[in-house]
DNA sequence: GAGCACTGC
């Protein structure tokens, strides 16, 4: 709740309308209980005609609460139901789940935590939160029920099922709150929210005290932020008896979770969905992709009308794919049309939304029928879900996300999927009909070859925000902090060391007031520090901005067909001290331009990321002023002449000083303290040899690039963080020897960057000699 | 001279 509405909930306690209004469920129970209104005789003081009158929280029936369901009005409103309300509730009873109602209230009321299981189709996000909401009563105790999701879209399309089916306004008695978007009110007590919203009230309010009960649905998932609940969950419950948790989960693992949370109970759900049948290649296949467009013309060419879903692994192989499998449909005379379409997340909605057209008709009455084809990423498999696949072709793999903590990197690896992604795959040929599912791998390949589940993604991050968050959250000793699967000590002893030469965590691993404020900001904590030193440097709304662009898909558009006229757009905002400041050039441009869609279409840019940054930015200065951090610019005309950019290269020296290469004799750079050797990425512009660079992005491809560069100088290094220029811990290498000479050169009291600038100067005047 | 799978605050 935000604080101005905190203060509206007290300002209506004390009006007498309310005391007298049995139908204002949301005051807080002890208020009911002082003034029972007409003299009720149950404990929450409601008339006796009230449909809630006999209820006792934590102890009402599912025939109680049914029939409350079945009545005229509505409990939580007063109101009479719609004709509306009567028909969807039809359809709730026959959920596989409504059967499951008692068995459910036994177990919550019984134990403080319940994990379900329920297949797709079951209907437990949508009825299990209203199960509880009429054992929980949480109005009457001025709490709420939350139920988290791993997705916006999700929280936001569930929520606005839920509200129908309660016959309730949204954003009224049940809401969402997402980034940027907080639909509930002071009325709010079923709330469906992101798993990351309800970890960050968690960090201002460690017993999560606004709630009552606490769903976490999608636990299979894994994601960093349901990992850390989950382990908070366990923390919270020992200093609650009143808080109830319920964990919902797809099949698989079920038993690890039940084990996690001390044996609690579980309760099974059948879901609700049709037979697929299995297909699996009798050899290995040599080029998935080629098998894959192989097999999708076949079922095309041979099989029953039905739509085809196609698993791949990102944006290029799918664009190559569709190109394929289109000419090569266009030239079988004997088969349907075919609408092949593309489907990956950075494909605008417009595009995306193509995925639920409807196949084309069979050119004949009695001619072979029209079909689409989606050609995905795994966005298919979990976010998005498209009625009407009949075939799922799936090769087994997909690109993951893998940290090397050696290298303090992270890159995308395309990886053999795990035998529970395989499952959701093939499910999702039996939504509407009977299924097939085709395998391009061998069936000893899935029964031996293929991991369980995917490796929970706490496995395979980098661990810098999380650790920050657990300290923010109280938790002090992250060995003992009882993970789930708990990271490689390498992986956390990287992010403590990171956090510490942040200065986040002091030498004892205690968070200082610093990190204490850098974790309130939704960043990375390079980026959090970049912002809170800022203003210290003159340049905190040019920070602001830069940071914003770099949490935002790419600006720069760059279509095939259109590469130097996108280059040369590029060209206008480029600077030659670097990417960001260049960033920060385009983003001007936007506002000076008003902001406008079509200027973004002109100029090569994407209005999307732009308008995004743009509500990004807002949000972290709503932060910087809750931080008292001043919002502040140099004057761009100051002598000495650059020093509005100088400025900002500096302040982006103290979040970055551990992303840092030096240029080598030769030309190549070596990345500091790992001496990886590095290539700046082909997009930099960049366009003068630089000796240091700082970096946002370390690329592992074929080659190591780093991505969105800026040029800065040694002794900004030294000055950003002392600790870390520690030179004895560091390899040998030119850059080293360069810093040693600087060092000694400041021991004798000598100025720092005479030589320094003479190089600089060298540089640029062999500009362009790269290229 | 070009590899952003997918989420989220």
């Amino acid at each position: 709740m935000s604080d101005r509405s905190q203060k509206r909930a007290k300002t209506d306690k004390s009006t007498s309308e309310v005391q007298e209004n049995p139908y204002l469920a949301h005051l807080p129970r002890s208020e009911r209980l002082v003034n029972p209104s007409n003299g009720g005789t149950n404990v929450y003081g409601l008339p006796a005609d009230h449909p809630l009158a006999n209820f006792e929280i934590g102890k009402t029936t599912a025939e109680q609460a049914e029939k409350a369901e079945e009545g005229d009005i509505n409990p939580f409103t007063g109101k009479d139901f719609s004709g509306r309300y009567k028909k969807i509730l039809t359809g709730r009873r026959k959920l596989p789940v409504n059967k499951h109602r008692k068995e459910f209230l036994d177990l919550v009321q019984n134990n403080q935590v319940v994990i379900l299981v329920g297949e797709t189709g079951s209907g437990k996000t949508t009825q299990i939160p209203q199960f509880l909401v009429f054992d929980e009563l949480p109005a009457f105790k001025g709490k709420k029920v939350a139920c988290t999701q791993p997705r916006r879209l999700a929280a936001m399309s569930v929520a606005q099922r839920v509200a129908e089916e309660m016959d309730v306004v949204l954003g009224e008695e049940v809401g969402y709150n997402i980034r940027f978007e907080d639909c509930t009110s002071d009325k709010t007590f079923l709330q469906y929210m992101t798993d990351g919203m309800l970890l960050r009230e968690a960090m201002n309010d460690p017993l999560l005290s606004r709630y009552s009960a606490i769903i976490l649905d999608e636990a299979h998932d894994r994601t960093l932020s349901t990992d850390i609940l989950m382990g908070l969950m366990k923390e919270i419950i020992r200093k609650r008896a009143d808080l109830k948790v319920v964990v919902m989960s797809a099949t698989l693992d079920a038993g690890k979770f039940q084990k996690y949370f001390d044996d609690a109970p579980l309760m099974n759900v059948p879901g609700r969905t049709f037979p697929v049948e299995i297909y699996y290649t009798p050899e290995p296949e040599a080029d998935y992709l080629e098998a894959a467009i192989f097999t999708a013309l076949q079922i095309h060419r041979s099989e029953d009308a039905g739509d085809i879903l196609l698993f791949l692994t990102g944006e290029e192989e799918i664009e190559d794919a569709c190109r394929k499998i289109k000419a090569e449909a266009d030239q079988m005379p004997d088969a349907g049309p075919l609408k092949v379409l593309p489907l990956y997340s950075t494909l605008p909605p417009q595009a995306q939304k193509r995925i639920y057209e409807e196949a084309p008709p069979a050119k004949t009455p009695n001619g072979r029928p029209g079909r689409k084809i989606v050609v995905s990423t795994n966005i298919a498999e979990t976010s998005l879900t498209i009625d009407g696949i009949v075939y799922v072709i799936d090769p087994g793999f997909s690109k993951q996300k893998v940290y090397n903590p050696r290298i303090r990197v992270e890159s995308l690896l395309v990886s053999p999927i795990s035998k529970a992604s395989a499952q959701q795959r093939s499910g999702r040929a039996g939504r509407t009909r009977p299924g097939k599912c085709f395998r391009l791998y061998t069936e000893n390949a899935f029964m031996k070859e293929l991991i369980e589940t995917t490796y929970p993604e706490i496995l395979r991050s980098n661990l810098g925000t999380v650790v920050l968050q657990l300290k923010k959250l109280g938790i002090d000793d992250l060995v003992h902090f009882d993970f789930m699967d708990p990271p490689a000590p390498e992986t956390l002893m990287r992010a403590l060391e990171l956090l510490n030469y942040l200065g986040a965590l002091d030498d004892d691993g205690n968070l200082t007031p610093l990190g204490s404020t850098m974790a309130d900001f939704p960043v990375d904590p390079q980026m959090a520090k970049m912002l809170i030193e800022s203003p210290r440097y003159g340049c905190s709304n040019e920070i602001l901005s830069i940071v914003a662009l770099l949490n935002v898909p790419l600006v720069f558009v760059r279509p095939p067909s259109e590469r130097k006229a996108a280059d040369e757009a590029k060209a206008q905002f480029e600077h030659p001290d670097g990417d960001h400041l260049t960033l920060l050039n385009v983003y001007h441009a936007y506002k000076t331009a008003g902001a406008d869609q079509k200027w973004c279409y002109d100029n090569y840019c994407n209005f999307r990321s732009l308008k995004s940054a743009d509500n990004v930015r807002s949000q972290l200065k709503r932060y910087m002023e809750r931080a008292d951090l001043d919002l502040v610019s140099m004057p761009f005309d100051e002598k000495p002449r650059g020093a509005y950019y100088t400025a900002i290269r500096q302040a982006l020296t103290s979040g970055f000083f551990m992303q840092v290469a030096h240029q080598e004799r030769g030309g190549s750079y070596l990345t500091v303290k790992d001496n990886q050797v590095v290539r700046l990425h082909p997009s930099s512009c960049l366009d003068h040899v630089a000796e240091w660079v700082v970096y946002n992005e370390f690329v592992l491809t074929n080659q190591n690039f780093i991505r969105t560069v800026t040029e800065v100088r040694a002794e900004w290094l030294l000055d950003a963080a002392p600790g870390y220029y520690d030179l004895s811990t560091f390899p040998n290498c030119e850059g080293k020897r360069v810093l040693e000479k600087l060092i000694e050169r400041r021991k004798r009291g000598g100025s720092d960057d005479r030589r320094d600038r003479d190089r600089k100067d060298k540089g640029r005047d062999s500009k362009r000699s790269r290229r």
